[in-house]
DNA sequence: ACCAGCGGTTCAAATATTAAACCGATTAGG
DNA sequence: CCTAATCGGTTTAATATTTGAACCGCTGGT
């Protein structure tokens, strides 16, 4: 593990419900020396990428990340381009929706909308980042992999997050079958208690897939006319963020998901 | 310089007119050799701070960085708290405003809003990083700082943008002094031709200068009415930006300024 | 008044980083 | 159509950087 990896891999310990964290933490959770984890905090925080609480001298994530994700952002218009599907989803449904992108075996959260149309609603975390065999999203994306990826991508244990959840790999490999199909993926209640989610994936110019948009409802709601509805909102919205994003649909059968 | 700050430091040569950078290209303008670079940026990629063009395998600024600059607002919404402020002043000013962050020894575009009002007007890029003795943006600033801190900034070589520009340390030392009793800075082309400047401090917790809102008007669309009005809507934006961000103007002489 | 934990420092030992030459593939020019 | 230059990427021994245990002084809780 070479350096600049572990002082980036230092920023995965910041989330939405840790936005700051204390050196010996730090170094507990990443299981490195107090005095190797200051260092690369050091360097980090001369670039901008942390900062310091003056008060308490915690750290967290910094005005760099900003600066960089705005040119980015600017020159590749990845959320906004998608916003605007996003919203249309949000109203439609009327539950939250979420745009997730997919990351080495893992499904980030670039973007997402809570409903304002009910008090009980499915909440997020920015930037949150979740295992791909648990959510509907996940397996959105591993119907879709190339073969060998979705198997590389299942290879470990399988965590077990709700009573519901499949941790068995068979399992997940008979179910994408399904999701293949449909297009669409379903799980009640496999990542989160209470939660149904559904998901459609994005492909890449190439036809890869890239990641997926999907809703969360809470289950109570969930019923046979609104997956209906649900269903047909969540693969316009694919079909249109994979085209604003240059994507194109892969043609049927390829892209090594066949035998 | 350590390795992280290397690469770190990499990213520093995307901006929005240079999106993309290949291997070669990178080596020679940071000065390292091609299989540092490519090892440094292996690092990178593999976190998705920056990611590959399939086609080209130049490189571009990654996901990674929307992702942790998501958590970082979510939880320290500093461009979303100042945004409504900088859109009224848009509004109200008609012209091009922005807000900048105070870096090491430079400011950061940490958001703008080009006007609609007018189809000449000021164009910024995201992210950019300029100077501190060449603008309105940078002279706000510098004129609150600790005086050390000001010599320091102003302590090496100052680069010539336009023939109006203050390269003389005095000069703009003696600039500096109007500022401060004003609270704004105005900069007629100092670092563009045909761009008038004006910008005031933003303040920390602390009373200390931790950035600038400013406008930006063709300097054909300046004059003494407008002037005047640019004057109060920025001195306004600066009070209510720096209220919504914790902040507290310095009691008047205080911060090593006198003297 | 204590102890435990904090952020931060030190320095010899251990390890990762570096740079020049080299590779095959691609592009530009004569 | 052939040459030369440049591209992204690989290899290697030589080297500079990183590491971690023990140790600061400080703060906050009991």
């Amino acid at each position: 593990m070479g350096t600049v990896d572990k002082a980036l891999s230092l920023l995965d310990y910041f989330s939405e419900s840790r936005p700051e964290v204390g050196l010996s933490d730090l170094a507990r959770m990443a299981g490195f020396d107090k005095a190797t984890v200051l260092r690369l905090m050091t360097s980090l925080a001369d670039r901008g990428f942390v900062e310091q609480n003056v008060t308490t001298s915690k750290y967290r994530l910094g005005p760099a990340l900003l600066r960089l994700a705005n040119i980015r952002e600017s020159t590749f218009p990845q959320k906004a381009s998608a916003r605007p599907i996003l919203q249309r989803m949000s109203e439609e449904s009327g539950e939250t929706v979420h745009l997730m992108l997919l990351g080495k075996d893992s499904l980030e959260t670039l973007d997402f909308i809570e409903t304002k149309a009910h008090a009980m609603r499915v909440h997020m975390d920015a930037g949150e980042r979740i295992s791909l065999h648990a959510s509907a999203s996940g397996l959105a994306c591993l119907a879709f992999m190339p073969e060998k990826q979705t198997h590389q991508a299942l290879s470990g244990e399988l965590e077990r997050f709700t009573p519901r959840t499949l941790t068995d790999r068979a399992a997940v490999l008979d179910l994408l079958k399904a999701v293949r199909q449909d297009g669409i993926a379903e799980i009640d209640q496999g990542f989160e208690d209470g939660v149904f989610g559904m998901a459609a994936p994005i492909f890449s110019s190439h036809g890869a897939v890239t990641g997926s948009v999907g809703i969360a409802t809470p289950f109570t709601r969930m019923n046979e006319p609104f997956r209906k509805k649900a269903r047909s909102i969540i693969q316009q919205a694919a079909n249109d963020i994979t085209r604003a994003w240059g994507g194109i649909e892969p043609q049927a059968d390829i892209g090594g998901t066949a035998a």
